[in-house]
DNA sequence: TTTTGAGTTGTTCGA
DNA sequence: GTCGAACAACTCAAA
């Protein structure tokens, strides 16, 4: 029997289980998968270096995984609507499944295959899989969007609980094709010095996901309210960029940690706190859907008018890891060097480049985006506007990060600071922190010369408290 | 409609 | 060294 055949479009759910709209074109009959990457889309955040780095590697794991299975990975470069339509005519295939995606172009994307096809009588098929709940069923009883986390949060978990996607057996098209573009001609793999490094600490794929949230699981769970802080401990599931690719669903870290607590209900607080993180995910991405000019334009219009005055030096400096605060240098080292920062550091190292530097948060959100291998367009835009104070929350403006605090309270021993600063290492823990206080004999026994081989403190944390407090209070005022 | 309670993540100062 | 209060007052969500 000939059955006709469809697309599956992979977008940022590069994986084969857990897939609702793979799994509805596999019942419909057999599958040829194909992935679009469109560089010269008007969207200005096409993935940066450490993403593409990371999706050059998942899209290998997942042409793998689809070879074993007996099927391929047709990789493409260009517009998803000129791309589907053609694969889609050339194979005879009548619909073109995918899972919806919730970024400001993402509807301006899908509408455009959607007419492409349906011009030559196909069409397009959009499922769920991304997000635990779609934007329109999380709503007030007013009817209107969350923008505070808790209520919001609150309301998820009085929802039916997410479903993981009916199983079955995935079958693929087997007929010819055209062949596509190779990996490599993709041009996304990176030649940054730092990548060489990045695959030490990463596995991009759907079995690297599974991996570790198993791990986490076992060593982590147990211990991660209260280990999660600190970040030189391996407290955390970093799990972000295996959920930013899709390569694990979030409703099987749901189910996954939920099951956890069942077994051991004396975990039940740790996977609820876990789980919370989640439901953060889900609330970006929510808030997001429902305000696109989130990267792009503070949430709080009267942040328009804030007197950021921060000069290029100061954000280089922050951007190499010399600003002179020791936990602020080693999160920027952390990051260049392996494409990642713990939380608990991205909120320290945010602070400071907005308050104690005074540049404009969407700075900092551009460098993330390019060097966070979990670089996520809703993850990152919420949390910087909420570190600058002008998202959605009423946090009050007062609340400035001291490096020196920070570092004393979540990194006592000084072991983050000296993973990633090195020249510190030799540093007693007391002066870890605030090295510019440890008198001269103490630095020199160290091996540290001040302003040679590590830097004086930018600025001075007093001053630019004061001055940050003036300028949250200018546009308070205004 | 009005009221009420609550809101991720902190710092500093002085008793 | 520890602890509580002050920091200012606003918006959201639900009753």
């Amino acid at each position: 029997m000939n059955e006709v055949p469809s697309i599956y479009w992979f977008r940022s759910d590069l994986r084969l289980t857990d897939l609702p709209g793979l799994s509805a074109a596999s019942a419909a009959g057999p599958v040829l998968a194909c992935y679009v990457f469109d560089e010269l889309s008007d969207d200005a955040w096409t993935p940066g270096s450490a993403s593409r780095w990371w999706l050059h590697r998942s899209l290998s794991a997942l042409r793998s995984e689809l070879q074993k299975r007996g099927g391929k990975l047709i990789l493409a470069q260009g517009r998803p609507e000129a791309v589907l339509t053609q694969l889609a005519c050339d194979i005879g295939a009548d619909t073109v499944f995918c899972s919806r995606e919730y970024e400001p172009c993402s509807d301006d994307t899908e509408r455009r295959v959607a007419e492409s096809l349906a011009e030559n009588g196909l069409r397009l098929k959009r499922y769920g899989g991304t997000l635990l709940w779609e934007p329109e069923q999380v709503r007030t009883r007013s009817d209107t969007p969350f923008k505070v986390f808790t209520p919001f949060w609150k309301c998820c978990l009085t929802l039916p609980e997410p479903n993981l996607a009916a199983g079955g057996t995935l079958r693929f098209w087997q007929g010819q094709s055209a062949s596509g573009v190779s990996l490599e001609n993709l041009g996304l793999d990176c030649t940054d010095d730092e990548s060489v490094r990045w695959a030490d600490y990463w596995s991009p794929g759907e079995a690297g996901a599974k991996e570790s949230l198993r791990v986490f699981e076992e060593s982590a769970l147990d211990g991660y309210n209260e280990g999660r802080d600190f970040p030189e401990r391996a407290a955390t599931s970093l799990l972000s960029p295996h959920l930013r690719f899709g390569e694990i669903s979030p409703h099987r870290v749901f189910h996954f940690i939920r099951e956890a607590s069942r077994r051991r209900p004396d975990l039940q607080s740790e996977a609820d706190n876990y789980l919370r993180e989640l439901g953060w995910r889900e609330f970006s991405r929510h808030l997001l859907y429902h305000h696109p000019s989130l990267p792009e334009q503070p949430f709080r219009s009267e942040f328009a008018r804030f007197p950021w005055c921060g000069v290029k030096e100061s954000l280089i400096a922050w951007q190499e890891g010399k600003t002179g605060y020791p936990i602020v240098d080693a999160g920027m080292r952390e990051l260049r060097q392996t494409g990642y920062m713990h939380n608990r550091v991205r909120m320290i190292t945010a602070s400071f480049l907005c308050k104690h530097l005074l540049i404009d948060w969407r700075a900092g959100q551009r460098w993330f985006w390019n060097y966070l291998m979990d670089a996520d367009l809703a993850a990152n835009a919420f949390n910087w506007q909420w570190v600058a104070g002008s998202g959605t929350d009423a946090s009050p403006y007062f609340r400035i990060f001291s490096p020196m605090a920070q570092g004393v309270k979540f990194d006592k021993a000084g072991a983050y600071v000296k993973e990633w600063v090195p020249e510190l290492s030799a540093l007693p823990p007391r002066y870890v922190h605030s090295p510019w206080e440890a008198p001269a004999s103490v630095l020199d026994d160290a091996g540290i010369c001040l302003g040679d081989n590590y830097p004086f403190p930018l600025v001075d944390h007093v001053t630019a408290r004061k001055t940050a407090l003036a300028a949250y209070d200018e546009v308070r005022a205004a």
